[in-house]
RNA sequence: CGGGGCGUAGCGCAGUCCGGUAGCGCACCUGGUUCGGGACCAGGGGGUCGGAGGUUCAAAUCCUCUCGCCCCGACCA
């Protein structure tokens, strides 16, 4: 087994260690995509639940649009298409053919087969998406419309990292249409709030909520909201979206609705994601340098019995004892796991599920059985608690709650330690020429200076967080007025 | 697309400068002894050395071209 290289050695080959070691993806063989293997897809499918069970319960139904595009869609809304074209594939046939090169069967797109009208692979689906809403959306009685997808999307990223950018990725995607700008500007705040509560009680992960300042606001949007995430090596990671589209979409689809006077308007729209991206920030926010760390409440499985035998009478002994154990377990650590391969010793085992994150392992033998306890590890602190098994469900319980909110309380710790105010641009500098982190700094508004930032120094505006204050003050660079302080740092 | 590194067994690497019948560790298979923090002994299987050309009696090694991966930058959820 390969070592994991040390955070502090090498940050982002900690990172893709730590992803190989817990079997989380690996690289396909088309550049840029990844296969999310078992261990990584039990992160997704749990986020899923998670996330849709919320939705569901903020009123929203599922429903599924289509992979592909007429490549006229994209074109109707000009910023839109601005933001999506360079990253686009293409569709342009529709069969293979095989031909005989230098001797070498191959095969190529059958001339005869090409489309008449290209296809895109979709990057996002609000333009389908609102195609279909044109003739759904009549009346105001129609109103709102508030449907989700999960699906599978593509930008053809320069440059990818598994999880964290990749060509092909999971997410899903919130669509929805109301009468009223004031409500759709409920709804995203509403659907910000959703991600924040996801991402801090059930990733443990605090994040900072905030509107997107104009060059990062998500093409076709009047305002983009996210939440950003402190990644342990102090760069923000944005963690999830949510726009208010305002009625542009529905201008440049022409979806009206009648109101109760008989006036016909534009209907309003907003649009929220959050991808598999996610388990990259997860990865990045809680595990250590013995591999992957995950908060009992994303886990989909959270205890693991190691049982400990030397002989079959022991064996025996053990295993039955494991099995009432995970029966006792099942109702507050759902479907727990018995290591029961006879092909390596418990030491290995130890390290295995340490690598893999799973956050409770219980210890388990032949000695234990006779004194009715058990050993139980917690993996976020690797402390041990030999535990009598009379009591282990309540045990289980209270360990799988303490790690949650220890997980979560230090990651707002080392927040809180790399999260600074600066006044001048010095300190700026200095900052983030050295161990960089989230910095409230008054800035100016001109898309120029924070360009400008950008170029000089690779730290951008995160967002401009919900309940800021006013205040004067001078930006931080060009030392203009500011009316109130925005939040800073390099980013993912 | 620019700069840097690297492709040899499933993984990690040596061998390349100086051409001569492909090696090490781990993993894997079989048998035995083991089993409370990464066991040990014995035996065994597995690689046309990223690909294509070329030079040569002979190429992992030299030459040309190509493909891919990783890191840094530009693009981004």
């Amino acid at each position: 087994m390969a070592d994991i290289t040390k955070r502090s050695e090498d940050y982002s080959r900690w990172y893709q260690d730590v992803i190989a070691a817990a079997e989380l993806a690996e690289n396909s063989p088309v550049r840029g995509c990844m296969v999310i293997r078992p261990n990584g897809y039990a992160i997704w499918e749990s986020m899923q639940r998670q996330l849709d069970d919320r939705f569901k319960e903020l009123g929203h139904v599922n429903a599924y649009f289509p992979l592909l595009i007429p490549k006229s869609f994209l074109a109707k809304e000009a910023q839109h298409v601005e933001g999506f074209a360079k990253e686009c594939a293409i569709v342009t046939h529709s069969r293979l053919m095989t031909v005989v090169r230098d001797g070498k069967v191959t095969v190529e797109p059958d001339p005869a087969s090409k489309l008449e009208e290209e296809l895109i692979i979709r990057p996002t689906s609000e333009t389908v998406i609102w195609n279909q809403y044109r003739k759904w959306i009549m009346s105001y009685r129609d109103l709102p419309l508030l449907i989700n997808q999960w699906a599978n999307v593509m930008r053809w990223e320069m440059r990818t990292r598994l999880f964290l950018r990749t060509t092909e990725f999971l997410w899903q995607e919130g669509h929805t249409a109301h009468a009223t700008a004031e409500e759709a500007r409920a709804e995203t705040l509403q659907m910000l709030e959703c991600y924040r509560w996801f991402a801090e009680d059930i990733l443990a992960m605090p994040v900072v909520c905030g509107a997107k300042t104009p060059r990062e606001r998500f093409a076709g949007a009047v305002e983009t909201f996210s939440i950003e995430a402190m990644m342990q090596d102090n760069k923000a990671l944005q963690a999830g979206t949510s726009h208010d589209l305002g009625q542009n979409f529905a201008r440049a689809f022409d979806v009206k609705f009648q109101d109760a006077a008989g006036g016909q308007d534009y209907v309003w729209a907003t649009s929220w994601g959050a991808s598999t991206r996610l388990i990259g920030a997860l990865i990045m926010c809680h595990s250590d340098d013995n591999g992957l760390v995950l908060p009992p409440r994303i886990a989909q499985r959270k205890v693991v019995i190691v049982p400990i035998w030397r002989n079959d009478d022991e064996r025996a002994l053990v295993m039955a004892k494991a099995a009432e154990l995970r029966a006792a377990l099942r109702p507050v650590a759902g479907l727990v796991h018995v290591d029961d391969r006879d092909n390596m010793r418990p030491g290995w085992k130890y390290g295995e599920w340490e690598r893999k994150g799973m956050p409770i392992r219980i210890e388990l033998g032949p000695r234990d059985v006779a004194e009715d306890k058990c050993v139980l590890v917690t993996r976020h602190d690797g402390q041990k608690f030999p535990t009598p098994l009379a009591g282990l469900a309540e045990a289980v319980a209270g360990h799988l709650e303490r790690m949650q909110s220890e997980l979560y309380a230090a990651a707002v710790a080392r927040r809180t330690a790399n999260t600074h105010r600066l006044e001048t641009w010095g300190e700026f500098l200095a900052l983030y020429n050295g161990a960089g982190g989230f910095a409230h700094c008054h800035h100016c508004g001109q898309d120029a200076c924070e360009a400008a930032i950008q170029d000089e120094t690779k730290v951008t505006i995160r967002n401009i967080p919900l309940g800021t204050p006013n205040e004067a003050g001078a930006c931080i660079r060009c030392g203009q007025p500011s009316g109130r302080r925005v939040l800073f740092a390099q980013s993912y």
